[in-house]
RNA sequence: GGGCGGUUAGCUCAGCCGGGAGAGCGCAGCCCUUACAAGGCUGAUGUCACAGGUUCGAUCCCUGUACCGCCCA
């Protein structure tokens, strides 16, 4: 084995051998393993694998491999997301460069097209996830536009019709100019942006005066058909009901009165163009106003802009504010906070705009949806997002489903041509339903992604099948995504779930943080702070590169990506390398006696009992989903305990024969394979090449049982008694270490103690004496040597005398430094004990341990009084 | 404007139920000790943001303030 650890070529071997025996699938009908399953959040056709995919999939890699090692019929459900908007962006980009746009093309041959490049360009991701050692059951591997979704797709939207919760009609939807479609509410990202308030003037018809209204977006008043003020403004009653002449086009409005009109804002009169904003909508049907339309879909200006037909939006404004300040119109600008709608795909500001689109009535849906993570039906982890889910479905609004591109599901409904009807059916009718006429026409429109992904965990199984997978895989185990998708995705999933299978999608919802840049920012190419997930694993390697993410992975915080770290776990990787090549340059060409029939050292047991405790608490915190604290009780045990002690202690042991060399052989060869897989859902490829060289059970670490707790011994009395000889040990260091004695150099130590604590010494004095590198005395009466520096560790102390190289003035300084923390401690603890309330009120136990902890303290106070008193004497 | 989260060592962050402040990195000193210098040993460093309150006891619970961040309108 080499040296240092090389990942290259290691990870390719076995993910190929992993596929090859199929140790990722799952078995439909589960033959007394009870299922587990998990549906990969579809990532996008277009999608390259960046930090928030590598976090992710890394995170539902741990449960599964976790529950497929622990006895379960573990199924990961792979695919990918067909993306409407964005994947019609990549493909109008590409053959825009032959200078072709969609339409020169037509739909048919458009999409024939976009089929093209998803199966030439299309799903890189899924490669990258391979690399990223993903254990998925690839044959099951689904895309959201396949036959059999699609099939899922058409009976929900026919199903929620005909159920009268699916409608279509002309409503202010939010328009993205440049992809050309509509888009749901939240698929608009909100910026904050500093604009300018606008003050015009309408003069009324009959000469008068005028009213001034006050707007941020001045273009859309060439389609106001109104001004709308309080009832109660008193500033304005006297102008309710009369008659204003709309400036630049003449057009004759109304000025009406709306209790909606916040006259607090602007001047307290508002124009109200129905066609472009919301609630002027709303108000406008309130008032049976016309709704004009002045901007096209494209954002130019129509042919109702009257002179500025044909500009584009920003234009116009710019050219009619410069004619309104002409003609006086425009009689102030003042500078004003707003937030601005964008494309959440483009980034280009949204235009409200009146169009006919199909929606889903949600009021309804939402209620069972709500009841079920109400009732703990659905457990979201960390449970703060439980709140934002609740206030989102309570306050939920239509969802517009209906998009104006071509990529996607078309909308199963068509028109008939001679009576207008709408026909909707899983299936192209031949004739209109009311007419009988044959004209029939299909819907342009498609629907928008994130509603075939609301159907991904049962559609994915096969529905509208009743499939042997559906049975046993629905629900699902758990969900692990972010919190950005939290409502695009996990709360229309519950609903889609709820109404078509009766039943949740999935037990629990685990909630990840955001990967940000070590500064804290988020990664974006605009700002250049992209740091790519393969660069990290072909630097560090793969199982470096997961586990740092996983050590990161806190609760309700985010994780702030620095390559430092990376590295640091690249060490540990190496540290293990190394540990199981000292353990395999020990085996050589003898037999490693099985653990059960070894005669155990305090060290074996020492260490299997702290093995136990890991795995105690790495079986916890996973059933928990706190990744960090499984990864840092794995990194602490493997590092600290085993490596730094046990390792150590091991090496006297084989080589001097101080004990039984064979027991601590089968120890370090147990310990060190289930430490493997233990660790083997976190750092899957080197856990395997190493497993695979030490003795071990069954074919692959893959299927391998995950350590269970009980699965080794909980020892109590070898746990205390090598608390004690690090103690010894530690206590001959820090001596060495602080008075500048060279580590190798030897020294004596005389140890103080006597009764079990002695006993202890005398039977581990080979190790103490390898480790500190020190020739031990001990005894029940040892008096400390003039020239020895002092480690008081109860119930022992320790000498080391150090003949012509203590210096006293030093030792004092160290001792009194000691001791001054320990005086601070016994105030602390005084103050309690001296406090009547306390005494009264605090539970026994408690108090039982602050006097347990002044006498331990005290001691040590009393022993470093002493030993400076000496030290004084000596040095005088 | 409404809501939420954060503030702990130089840096990045843990700290579940209120009872002795932790890790990693970094830093300083000593060491090529027969798995590993991507290593070992030793050490130093905290007004737990600030101000109140509850409590025998608060990093932890409550209220307020400041700063940072996010979401929604």
């Amino acid at each position: 084995m080499e040296k240092v650890y090389n990942p290259s070529g290691i990870e390719e071997k076995w993910y190929a051998r992993w596929l090859e025996d199929g140790l990722f699938s799952a078995d439909d009908v589960a033959r007394g393993k009870p299922p587990y399953s998990i549906v990969i959040p579809p990532p996008n056709v277009t999608g390259v694998l960046h930090m928030g995919h590598a976090l992710n999939n890394t995170l539902q890699d741990i449960l599964v491999r976790w529950k497929r090692m622990s006895g379960y019929n573990a199924m990961w459900m792979p695919g990918m997301d067909h993306a409407g908007i964005a994947t019609q962006n990549v493909v109008e980009r590409e053959i825009k460069k032959e200078n072709l746009s969609r339409h020169d093309l037509g739909r048919e041959k458009f999409v024939e097209r976009v089929w093209k490049w998803k199966e030439h360009s299309g799903g890189r991701i899924l490669h990258q996830l391979k690399r990223l050692g993903c254990s998925c059951d690839w044959d099951r591997q689904r895309f959201t536009l396949d036959e059999g979704l699609s099939d899922a797709v058409r009976e929900v939207f026919v199903r929620l019709y005909e159920d009268g919760l699916i409608y279509r009609g002309d409503y202010v939807i939010n328009w993205c100019p440049r992809c050309h479609t509509a888009l749901s509410d939240i698929e608009v990202e909100h910026e904050d942006f500093a604009g300018n308030l606008y003050h015009l003037s309408y003069p009324l018809k009959d000469g008068s005066g005028s009213i001034t209204v006050a707007t941020t977006r001045p273009e859309t008043m060439l389609g106001d058909t109104a001004v709308a003020v309080h009832p109660d403004d008193e500033r304005y009653k006297a102008f309710v009901g009369k008659t204003l002449i709309l400036p630049v086009l003449n057009r004759e409005i109304p000025v009406i009165a709306d209790d909606q009109v916040d006259s607090s804002f602007g001047t307290g009169a508002v124009k109200v163009t129905p066609a472009h904003d919301l609630n002027d909508f709303e108000m406008g049907r309130r008032h049976n106003l016309h709704a004009i339309i002045v901007m096209k879909e494209d954002g130019t200006m129509s042919a109702y802009a009257g002179p500025y037909a044909g500009q584009d939006r920003y234009e116009c404004r710019k050219n009619l504010l410069n004619d309104l300040e002409t003609s006086g119109v425009l009689v102030k600008t003042e500078k004003h906070g707003m937030s601005v709608g964008h494309c959440y795909r483009c980034k280009t500001v949204i235009e409200p705009y009146l169009s006919k689109q199909w929606f889903v009535r949600m009021k309804p849906l939402a209620e069972p949806a709500i009841e079920a993570v109400k009732s703990g039906k659905i457990r979201i982890v960390p449970k703060k997002w439980e709140t934002d889910y609740l206030i989102w479905m309570a306050n939920i609004r239509d969802w517009c489903i209906s998009r104006q591109i071509w990529w996607g599901h078309r909308i199963p409904a068509w028109h008939c041509e001679t009576c207008g009807e709408i026909n909707v059916a899983r299936t192209a009718p031949e004739s209109c339903k009311k007419c009988g006429g044959a004209k029939l026409r299909q819907d342009e429109d498609v629907l928008d992604t994130w509603f075939s992904s609301a159907l991904w965990p049962f559609s994915t199984l096969g529905w509208p099948q009743d499939t042997a997978a559906l049975k046993t895989f629905y629900p699902t185990s758990v969900l692990v995504t972010g919190f950005d998708i939290l409502t695009f995705w996990v709360a229309r999933m519950i609903v889609m779930g709820l109404k078509f299978m009766d039943e949740v999608p999935f037990h629990d919802v685990y909630i990840h943080a955001l990967v940000r840049d070590a500064q804290g920012q988020k990664m974006s190419k605009s700002k250049g702070n992209v740091v790519d997930p393969l660069t990290m694993a072909d630097k560090y390697g793969t199982d470096a590169f997961r586990f740092t993410l996983t050590a990161f992975a806190a609760q309700g915080r985010d994780v702030k990506f620095s390559e430092e770290r990376v590295e640091g776990y690249r060490n540990f990787a190496n540290k293990i390398w190394n540990a199981s090549r000292f353990i395999m340059m020990n085996n050589e060409g003898k037999a490693v006696p099985a653990i059960a029939d070894a005669r155990l050292n305090l060290i074996d047991r020492w260490i299997l009992s702290r093995l136990n405790a890991t795995v105690v608490e790495v079986n916890d915190a996973l059933t928990q989903y706190r990744f960090n604290d499984a990864a840092g009780a794995i990194y602490q045990f493997i590092w600290k305990e085993f490596c730094d002690w046990y390792i150590e202690l091991a090496k006297p042991v084989m080589m001097q024969g101080v004990g039984d060399a064979d027991a601590t052989r089968a120890t370090l060869s147990h310990v060190m394979e289930t430490s493997l897989r233990l660790l083997h859902p976190f750092m899957p490829f080197m856990t395997e090449e190493i497993w695979q060289n030490l003795p071990h059970e069954g074919s692959s670490i893959v299927t391998a049982r995950f350590p269970q707790p009980g699965d080794n011994l909980t020892d109590a009395d070898a746990e205390e008694r090598m608390e004690l000889v690090m103690a010894a040990t530690n206590a001959i260091r820090t001596i060495k270490g602080e008075m500048n004695v060279a580590p190798s150099k030897r020294v004596n130590a005389l140890i103080k103690a006597d009764g079990k604590a002695r006993q202890t010494i005398e039977e581990s004095r080979a190790l103490i004496e390898a480790l500190a590198r020190a020739d031990l005395t001990t005894g029940p009466d040892i008096e400390k040597p003039r020239d020895a520096a002092t480690e008081v560790c109860p119930p022992v102390e320790v000498y080391v005398p150090l003949a012509g190289l203590l210096d006293v003035a030093a030792e004092i300084a160290r001792m009194d430094k000691d001791l001054k923390k320990i005086e601070a401690e016994l105030a602390a603890i005084n103050r309690k004990l001296g406090n009547e309330d306390f005494l009264e009120r605090a539970p026994a136990e408690v108090v039982e341990k602050e006097k347990a902890r002044f006498n331990e303290s005290n001691e040590r106070a009393e022993k470093l009084r002493g030993g400076i008193e000496r030290l004084r004497a000596f040095g005088a």
